[in-house]
RNA sequence: CGGGGUGUGGCUCAGUUUGGUAGAGUGCUUGGUUCGGGACCAAGAGGCCGGAGGUUCAAAUCCUCUCACUCCGACCA
């Protein structure tokens, strides 16, 4: 096995990441490019990663009390432009449709960005008692944001997500919920994806437009840029009482609820692809493998070839392995080989006359390249085990990348000058004010991901202006 | 929104400097031989060269305008 071996259509990550990544979504046929720019055709390969990504987080929402509903697309001016900040954050990237066919609409209507406003408005119908509460609803949908710079998954004018609302009697409530969805977020990347995050809050500058406080998780990617990829906010009461939602509470007076909103979206899987990819192209965890095992035979025109791999296709799939059998002659063995690797599957069997004499396969594991026999016998446990091995070391790999890159702020100075320094996560103190956030951007291009709960005392004063440290802060490049 | 790059069979590109009526590799179809790291032979299908206008006997090639995509920066999940 050579380097020449290596996909020869896909830029090698070293050379140009970038080019890497679009390589790699686009030989995979994860996503193709639409005539309307910036919005993304997702193919059914891609697709299927978001379908994984649905389905284990829906289990936890509904796990946790919440419930699906759908609200609609298009949102009126007058909604909109309700919560101040809100629209002030939002309105430079919004959508609107002006006509409903030739005739003119009387109010335009925006595509919504985000929901919060429709929602709030038929919250406002709907709620009456505290008896009511709380509101725990979520909505899968696609939402517009017309953006100047498009990437696929990391990046588009279109994208899928969801996005969780709900409503609190108390404050503490609201941000008991905010916390649980960004646990179950941390879950998602963690879990599913074995894409390590950093959770903590937002600045102030970094916030949701209109919420009292964002939480985020943060991800390191390849190339030592960051990746928000999830966020929960507390939205306090400024929706609530920008659309005078109101409930009758326990002691008879009208009070306005707490209200939080969550989302994830399908650039989580730009960030899986940046998390494990690798020069031969994907590398997907087990769990979010659309397939997880595919058996190649060799030689399958000889006797025995292909009953045997039915055999341990079914025995793979009777254990709940989700497995291919690739019997198709027309492609040689070392280009399927290649291909598959291309495709991220977590394990590859090749089976052939010689494997069968010795009553074995050899299975390959993607993350690792390495190649072991695996006997007949007991055969769907041994791959399950090696399935739960892959799923864990991806991570700890992952875990290994990110604090190989995370690096202590020792002198802002150097850090402004070195670029090497500004690749990957620093860890700084930092003041709090605006002016030093702005600097830091400024001068480095570097911003402030998170305030992450896990706090360390690096230094008495902040990194950037000598004045007295209030927190440790994430510095990074981010997508 | 600023700066670069690219538009030619499905894909990757050559051809443009010096105008002469479109080519390679790969993929696709059919038949045969192969199969332990991108196999081979043979036959075949497929392109008004991003678009519009102009110069010319003649334009993928020269001129003008335009559109799209893409990468890098500033803004966002």
């Amino acid at each position: 096995m050579t380097d020449q071996n290596f996909v020869k259509e896909i830029t090698p990550m070293e050379v140009d990441f970038p080019r890497w990544y679009t390589d790699v979504i686009l030989k995979n046929e994860l996503v193709d490019y639409s005539p309307v720019k910036g919005f993304m055709v997702i193919r059914p390969y891609g697709y299927a990663l978001w379908e994984k990504i649905q389905a284990f987080a829906d289990e936890k929402f509904k796990a946790t009390g919440h419930k699906n509903m759908y609200f609609p697309l298009l949102i009126p001016e007058s909604l909109l432009n309700k919560e101040k900040e809100h629209v002030e954050g939002f309105a430079p990237e919004v959508a609107w449709v002006t006509h409903g066919g030739s005739e003119e609409l009387a109010e335009r209507l925006c595509v919504r960005p985000t929901s919060e406003t429709i929602i709030c408005h038929m919250y406002s119908k709907w709620l009456n008692s505290y008896r009511d509460l709380p509101y725990l609803f979520n909505q899968w949908c696609s939402v517009v944001r017309w953006e100047k710079t498009t990437r696929p998954f990391l990046r588009t004018s279109e994208f899928l997500w969801q996005e969780g609302h709900t409503l609190h009697e108390t404050e503490e409530e609201a941000q008991q919920e905010t916390l649980q969805m960004l646990d179950i977020y941390r879950q998602v990347a963690e879990d599913l994806m074995a894409m390590p995050v950093v959770v903590g809050r937002k600045s102030d500058k970094e916030k949701f437009a209109g919420a009292s406080a964002t939480y985020t998780m943060e991800a390191l990617m390849h190339d030592g840029q960051a990746l928000q990829a999830g966020t929960s906010h507390n939205l306090g009461q400024h929706f609530t009482k920008a659309f005078d939602i109101t409930f009758s509470g326990r002691d008879g007076k009208e009070h306005h609820p707490y209200h939080t909103s969550w989302g994830i979206s399908t650039r989580l899987i730009g960030g899986l692809i940046m998390v494990h990819g690798d020069n031969r192209g994907l590398v997907l965890p087990p769990r979010i493998a659309p397939t997880q095992v595919v058996i190649i035979p060799i030689a399958q025109k000889k006797a025995g070839v292909l009953e045997q791999a039915e055999k341990l296709f079914n025995a793979l799939k009777h254990k709940g392995i989700r497995t291919e059998l690739d019997d198709n002659i027309k492609e040689s063995p070392g280009w399927k080989f290649n291909q598959y690797e291309m495709k991220g599957y977590p394990i590859r069997i090749e089976l052939g006359p010689r494997d069968i004499e010795n009553n074995q396969a050899m299975a390959v594991r993607r993350d690792t390249l390495e190649k072991t026999a695996v006997s007949f016998d007991g055969f769907e446990e041994t791959i399950h085990e090696m399935l739960e091995t892959i799923q864990s070391d991806m991570l700890e790999k992952a875990l290994k990348h990110r604090e190989d890159n995370t690096h202590v702020m020792t002198d802002y100075e150097a850090y402004k000058t070195d670029e090497t320094l500004r690749k990957g996560f620093t860890k700084a103190m930092w003041c709090g004010c605006r002016e030093c956030e702005d600097l830091v951007k400024k001068e480095t291009g570097a911003s402030i991901r998170c305030i992450p709960f896990e706090q360390e005392k690096l230094s008495d004063k902040c990194h950037f202006c000598d004045k007295e440290a209030k927190h440790m802060v994430y510095l990074a490049r981010a997508y």
